[in-house]
DNA sequence: TATGAATGAGTCTTCATTCAT
DNA sequence: CATGAATGAAGACTCATTCAT
């Protein structure tokens, strides 16, 4: 029915939201119900455990991330530029979904969540290690694992979202800028 | 009397231990006082609540990473040479501290340290945030906020250090000389 | 409708088939649902609740027991003859139908049955009760409240089923001889 | 402490009565904190969970029935009379302590004891075991597994407990000693 | 009649904190 | 100061039953 996913969306959604607002261990199940507008059975009904929830909302995160990762990114530009496009991609969809943001950055190390659905997750980052080990071997890239690259990249730009979203500093676009190149200075191939 | 001092240190340490175990919220007070060979009650002579005492852990694993960061720091060194010294300092001092690293991740982000000994903890930073300014003034480094450069730094050894404790990847030195090559790229002065 | 009356056979076979397997209070209604193959309000069109259910059950369950108590029960045989064959009739029904058995067992004692249903229920043992009074007045068997001697033969036949039930001891041919005859020992006439 | 002794002794009375008046599943540990006048949490300062609480109760069930089986066992008697000793004591019991009889016969076949449990309950029964086997040896008794003429023997007592328990019939001296005497004709060696 | 999503009171259990000793 | 039994509010989860479709 389609009223069914519907119901499962609000319910996912409030619970995404609460837990960005509170922690997980400060959103009971009650709170979510009372918020969501339905009875505590009803959550039940969808989800078999608070901890199968919150392994939902992580699957649906990564998902979400995997997909907005590798827009735009064409093949008629250099290896700089598309690198560019794919961090800008990361901070993009970020900023535009600072709750996707919050809750990864709360769920990253958490034990919650199942090592099948870890697997799962991470399989979204597929295409960016692939364009990565593609830039080692055109020596584009220095040559590191690509794990520890992907890291480094990341601890960037969450760096950057952790100033946005504080009101310490505004990141302009000058800011943003001159982070990825920060970034691309500290991986990029040096002869 | 020194037998006091003990016996609250005793705490301290041993909730540092458990939390990092187990997490904050997966650590009960009566298991505290099990652990630590106390009777709850004692505990709550020592601190006035379970919040006010991970504050307490927040400030000494503060004030312990301060003291440790600017250690072997001699001026007759080139500003490069120091910067790795100071990164070096960051990354040893949690390799022999796993478990003050450990709890600093799981505390960055949670609500329970109050804004005042959040700043409080923060101060620790100056020297490094000092060092950086004078880099900037020396051309040595690009021109960049002091807080966004700090958090750069530290996001590439954080994701060193958890590669390091993860089972993924051994952090040899060649990789730890490059993650720290690649921090430097990524700030230094550009012609 | 037949299919209606087939309908409501599935849920009370299915129905004895968990509350053995499992208890009354382990079988939740929407299990049976599940189990039954229909939807737990379909269970509701049939029976008013779960109480109602199990009540339904037990006046099924003494039914069958009334029926199949004295059959091959022929006038030319000897009292002590009739005897063992009711006392084989008992257990051999039970035999062939453990979960009528064990069923019986757990609600022997239960609250759940009301008081009306369990008059009910207990008619079923009236040939029983008459076959035994005959004796009485035939001086085959001692003098005693039929009901207690009732009680005395079918706890020595239960003790048997249960054996046979368990793992412990197989209930031979043999076994079951002594058992009879301990029970027909401990309820004849005395000189 | 004395007084941590008493409090839990009234916990498990307390619960004893209850889970006889309404069953094991009737009786939340909400009704028994309030009716043993404690906090719920008290409870599970004395018994980590509700299952484990009417384990507690098993086991103290079973060791004051060892305990009452064997008294006024004097050597100078028949092994006829011995028996009668038994099963007056069994019976004598069990009248004495109305409630640890319906709970013994609640509990007798629940899967909440643990195997364990049930065996060290059952180490109770040895001296009748025993007993018996002596009797067999002695050609006191027909040859048969001691543990189905145990299930028997017990069997005829309960069936006399229930008729005394419910209000169908009075169970007189007269009575009680022709169930014991139908007991002893049960399993009595014959020649 | 059949369905099955929704309900919400009720269950067991946990745990930060208190306080009489 | 130290103790640890006691507290009781709050949490995750269950399930008999209802009712709109």
């Amino acid at each position: 029915m389609n009223n069914d996913r519907n119901r499962r969306r609000d319910i996912m959604n409030c619970m995404l939201r609460l837990v960005v607002e509170q922690g997980i261990q400060n959103t009971p199940m009650s709170q979510l119900a009372k918020e969501a507008g339905v009875a505590a059975g009803t959550i039940y009904h969808h989800f078999p455990s608070k901890e199968f929830l919150i392994n939902e909302l992580y699957l649906d995160s990564k998902e979400a991330f995997g997909k907005a990762i590798m827009v735009n990114f064409t093949q008629d530009k250099s290896y700089r530029e598309k690198f560019e496009i794919v961090a800008r991609n990361i901070y993009d969809f970020y900023v535009d979904h600072e709750i996707n943001f919050l809750f990864s950055e709360q769920i990253s190390r958490s034990t919650l969540i199942t090592a099948e659905n870890r697997r799962l997750g991470e399989l979204n980052y597929m295409p960016i290690l692939e364009f990565l080990e593609l830039g080692i071997k055109l020596k584009e890239l220095r040559s590191m694992e690509v794990e520890l690259m992907a890291q480094l990249i990341y601890s960037n730009i969450s760096a950057a979202l952790h100033l946005h979203l504080s009101d310490c500093l505004i990141m302009t676009e000058e800011r943003l800028k001159t982070v990825i190149a920060s970034s691309w200075d500290g991986i990029k191939y040096k002869l």
